[in-house]
DNA sequence: AAATAAAGTTTGACTGTCAAGCTAATTCCC
DNA sequence: GGGAATTAGCTTGACAGTCAAACTTTATTT
């Protein structure tokens, strides 16, 4: 390894941990937000998706969230039962079902975003307006490539 | 709500929804890069703060992961069993045991490592070194915010 | 019309999680 | 020194999240 490949591993060495404790802290943050609540935190994202997206088949929501309609299947039921979500039969295509937020999911959505809209206020507080801008543009500059 | 408070309302909104997409990403890049070993995304959380702070007490360990001891119980003796981590008492104090990673373990972890450092690679290309360099001092900034 | 495919459900197995109650060792205080 | 309180960790019971695989019902293809 020469000089400059040394560098850089340090560098990125540094890099490393500082990401990773950012992600971390993302992680306890939202962990410490959602337990206030009524609903555990893989629900609370069920809610967020739907909440962003408005009603959604199954299928599509299993996709989004990244587990098996199985999964969803009995996600979806714990969720009815506290009343978050409705289900209804799509009467185009008989197989399918459209699940939707109540008037109770619509209103801990509501909450949890409003908890996200005071995270971004301390970002924006932390980092200075310009400064922040520059960094959100970055963060979306990211997503091709992570 | 007047027009400054309107404009920020916006660009919060947007700013939101880009930490969002950028914390799904990072969640879903952790669960690829760990779904080709023979651990779990908790069990590999577990195995990389042990790699990079040594041996550690159970008490502590449940402490930085943020789970109770009884969690940490169980889940030290599944990967005990598969030969990750080992345990020893403390000489000094009999009620406490120290754990640590195994010649597995640390392999596990070195590789673990090296998809890390790959990412970060990946990052600092995007954006390049000089606003590579902003953007992780930025992230740090914020470590005190969240 | 029969074969194939697709949407969702059910079930069985396993991990992660906590709270509560337990044991054994340590520390505190009289 | 000796009893009381505390601490480290373990065990157990209860649940949520998860998947894979087998299943039912409906749609599509041929």
């Amino acid at each position: 390894m020469n000089k400059e490949d040394q560098k850089d591993s340090d560098l990125f060495e540094g890099y490393s941990r500082i990401l990773t404790e950012f992600f971390e802290r993302m992680n306890s943050w939202e962990q410490s937000v959602v337990s206030g609540t009524g609903v555990s935190l893989a629900q609370m994202h069920l809610i967020e998706v739907i909440g962003n997206r408005g009603e959604l088949r199954m299928k599509e929501l299993a996709g989004i969230l990244g587990v098996t309609t199985g999964t969803l299947t009995v996600m979806a039921h714990r969720l009815e039962e506290k009343g978050y979500v409705s289900r209804s039969k799509d009467e185009q295509d008989k197989r399918s079902y459209f699940i939707r937020l109540t008037e109770q999911g619509v209103q801990e959505y509501r909450n949890h975003h409003h908890m996200h809209f005071h995270l971004i206020e301390g970002i924006v507080d932390a980092l200075g307006e310009e400064e922040a801008e520059i960094f959100f543009s970055n963060l979306k500059k990211l997503q091709g490539s992570i």
